[in-house]
DNA sequence: TATTTGCGTAACCGAATGATTACATATATA
DNA sequence: TATATATGTAATCATTCGGTTACGCAAATA
């Protein structure tokens, strides 16, 4: 069974690594895929599957094909999430604490 | 090669639905399993992963396990997806109209 | 026109996913 | 104590996923 929905799109870390990418500006195919160990190939089928659920668009020019994001489609995963903010900001102490935590965490990869 | 992050917690709509049967009151697993159509095994798995993500903790009491769900572990996906918000509400004609195609959408499956 | 470039796609592969049935174990109950 | 209940887990299976290499084709270029 085929689900294809945004959830599945974000689920992957290559394809929101292209998301982050291509927030920045429209990238070619190839453009893309020189961000990544991965193949080129393998590059195309991330973006058929974000292209799949609208979340990448793509625009022909010439040889090159540009790929746009479309930020809107992330809008239903966005009000998913978004139904339990309430949960978690109950303690608004203990929301602040876990962001620290994250930024904590975050500093130590790097 | 196992991930098991709350993106991928999340991507799977059952999980999704277990979520949002937890967010109202903490059920037993055999109480989860009666809300949905697949085998209580299969839904013992989903809640495995969920807890190997932190989202679902369990309690045991007596010989029944409590489920409860852990909001906060939703808001790296939660922050992930919010660092677009501004890209969508650039146009906020356009953000509200988006939300009334999925109004309309979801008046369509009813 | 011949060649290079950008890209899609088919064929293939190993691993992960999501389900099932069958069984094991701990706890409650008759 | 014997039985019923709640649950985890192993074995199995079909399907999907995410990657690769090989190839084809259209567009740019030498």
């Amino acid at each position: 069974m085929i689900r294809r929905d945004i959830f599945q799109a974000i689920a992957d870390p290559v394809r929101r690594d292209i998301i982050e990418l291509l927030s920045q500006e429209p990238l070619s195919v190839n453009s893309v895929a020189s961000h990544f160990e991965i193949s080129r190939p393998a590059i195309s089928k991330h973006l058929k599957i974000l292209n799949e659920c609208g979340v990448v668009t793509l625009r022909k020019e010439g040889r090159e094909r540009y790929c746009m994001i479309e930020p809107k489609t992330l809008i239903p995963a966005f009000l998913w999430i978004d139904q339990y903010r309430n949960l978690w900001e109950d303690r608004i102490d203990s929301f602040e604490q876990y962001l620290n935590q994250i930024q904590q965490k975050n500093k130590k990869n790097e």
